[in-house]
DNA sequence: CCCCAGGTTTCCCTGTACGTCACCTTGGTA
DNA sequence: TACCAAGGTGACGTACAGGGAAACCTGGGG
């Protein structure tokens, strides 16, 4: 345990590339120790970055992101963070939700032309695979 | 019938602006009469831009739309054309398919994520409107 | 002594679809 | 004739999430 990471290691252990995880680190999202400039992660630093992860995979922005983990800092309560983070969520829902419905009608849409082209190519004898 | 349009009018008519009406022109997706150095579309210049419009509301790239449009020109049989659209088209389906997916679990993970957020905020004694 | 692997910084590049700005022309109107 | 609105061009900015490459440093091994 208390295992240390560089940069590289930590990078492969997440599955990104360290010019990631650099990138990370320029946005403020992390701040790993250093000794002398080279950057040495905990496995805190390591936790950080997989909420990073989980967050953008569920479609959050990195400033979003940022946002939320500097408020887990600060609020020692932690309320306010449960609270911006459930309004958060709630927005990325009903985001979400419309993102659904319109993917949806662009399917129907889609299947829709699909079928007129191949009955066209059809009235020109072609037939499809 | 046979109305002709200047970008002002023409955008204004499908609710763009004539930036994106000129962009288009630099992209070599339509390419309109001048009379002197003013733009003039015809009616089928704008059912052309309708089109445009029509395959960006699905989500296809202007690049690919220029692509096909430029099919539509040259091949006089449209056999070819057709077989490009059903290509795309197919293409396009399986990608919002998978993005259908992925909606739905990031909204379920989503959803688990609100209702736990919301109990820790309950067990901190703070209700939820 | 020299070289390599792996670390560092800094800066520019990518793609997408325009927005914005500055500046020039032109036609019509008062 | 003075002027404005609307047209034109060209260049640069924007957002987002990094990628890529140059140029440097540093420690360890042979």
């Amino acid at each position: 345990m208390d295992k240390l990471y560089s940069v590289t290691e930590l990078a492969r252990d997440l599955g990104v590339t360290p010019r990631t995880v650099r990138f990370y680190e320029d946005q403020g999202l992390i701040l790993p120790q250093r000794a002398g400039n080279t950057r040495i992660y905990t496995h805190r630093d390591r936790a950080r970055m997989i909420l990073i992860l989980r967050g953008k995979r569920l479609g959050f922005s990195l400033k979003e992101i940022k946002e939320f983990l500097d408020l887990y800092v600060v609020d020692t309560t932690q309320v306010e963070q449960l609270q911006l983070l459930a309004t958060k969520v709630r927005g990325r829902i009903a985001l979400l939700e419309d993102q659904l419905l319109a993917v949806q009608t662009s399917l129907t849409e889609l299947r829709d032309i699909e079928r007129m082209t191949l009955d066209a190519l059809r009235s020109k004898g072609v037939n499809s695979a």
